[in-house]
DNA sequence: ATGTAGGCATACTACTGAGTATGATGTTTT
DNA sequence: AAAACATCATACTCAGTAGTATGCCTACAT
């Protein structure tokens, strides 16, 4: 029957979910490498047997954390481009709601640091090298909203980019570089976190507003 | 003879820096694990007998690139840290020096990210975790230097600065993503660096000054 | 010249960990 | 109910790699 194929294909979406889980919360803690499928299969409850059932490489498995944390990303901000708001805090509230993503999806976006490059240097298949390339062109158009935005801030003149590239890796390096040293801590408050998501976006943003006085200079 | 020894002394230095040196280059193209003693030892065109004559494990060439890449931070940052100018004009120098330095020794850099944490849990021995302990104590020293210059900018009346441990992340993220994204092109000049660097130290510390009319909002 | 020690290559060992083969158990279909 | 299938556990294989054992070779000391 069909409603029981739906019923099957969503609980197998679910498993593979929850195997993905496991193994952002081991990539976080131990890095690529380092765990094993048995590692991921014991933060399950489970064996190898489970993971394999599910994904046929580790590698699929970490394709699969990549997408995921970029869809993430995606979700967070893309409504917020359709709000019909000036660049300016359109930007600031793109880069506030990153903050928040890297913070709530924290073991996925760790888990996918510095692995692209280096696997697409030692993945060996063409079909590996092809998904890489799905990822790095996600991540590129992921970026790209950002610099759009900051260049209709440009034009508007709420804006102030001479080199959006640049301004763009600010903005992202701050921000994703709370995964290196950002820690879920149990008595933290969302309020918190939304102070450390604000102050991180406008120190850079701040520093991109026109001078208020162009003309007084030396 | 005494200056024989000295000579040999050097030599051996010597060898390590270059074994070192490489290692660097392998850990920044395919990752610490990725990486064989093989590998490294191809990069010098040798064997893994010369590696392991100056190094006891793949740990020690990693704590050693960890200490060295330190090493450049310091050493480009402590020079500016004596010269007696405002905090503002101290921190956007250190900002520079420090991107500088990311580009300048980026096989080093690139290599030491994510791997102190990844390190920390994974290694066994309580040698090897004091050794992680004393590079970690390093590296808070280190972001330290920025915000105690922050802390005076504050009291100066140079710098708005009202959490600096955050402001020092973001400053920290933006400058340190270069090992991220940045690729050493031969046709590159020394111009064009310092166009990147002084653009990322800007762009954070633009952020962080006094707004000029505080009193004229709202 | 000859002993000696550092500098390294070669040839191993021992182990880890990815992926597979197989089968046991429950669940749905007919 | 029994056939077919999905879901896993168990028990393997086998390749790759960290680290070691050994010995040659060269340079320096005496």
């Amino acid at each position: 029957m069909a409603s029981t194929e739906r019923q099957q294909n969503n609980r197998k979406v679910e498993n593979q979910q929850e195997i993905i889980h496991a193994a952002a919360i081991c990539f976080m803690r131990h890095g690529l490498e380092k765990t094993t499928i048995d590692d991921i299969a014991r933060e399950l409850n489970a064996t190898k047997g489970r993971v394999y059932h599910y994904f046929r490489s580790k590698n699929d498995i970490f394709f699969a954390i990549h997408r995921q944390a970029m869809r993430f990303c995606f979700d967070a901000v893309q409504p917020i481009l359709k709000q019909n708001i000036p660049a300016d805090e359109a930007l600031m509230r793109m880069a506030t709601a990153h903050g928040h993503v890297m913070m709530d999806t924290l073991p996925y976006q760790r888990s996918i640091r510095l692995g692209v490059d280096i696997y697409l240097r030692g993945s060996t298949t063409e079909a590996e090298r092809e998904v890489l390339m799905e990822l790095i062109a996600l991540r590129n158009e992921y970026e790209g909203l950002y610099r759009a935005v900051m260049r209709q801030g440009q034009s508007e003149g709420t804006l102030s980019v001479p080199d959006e590239a640049l301004a763009g890796r600010a903005l992202m390096g701050a921000l994703n570089g709370l995964v290196d040293w950002y820690r879920v801590r149990p008595d933290q408050t969302q309020a918190e976190r939304s102070r450390i998501a604000q102050t991180l976006a406008s120190t850079i943003i701040n520093g991109l507003r026109p001078k208020p006085t162009p003309a007084a200079r030396s």
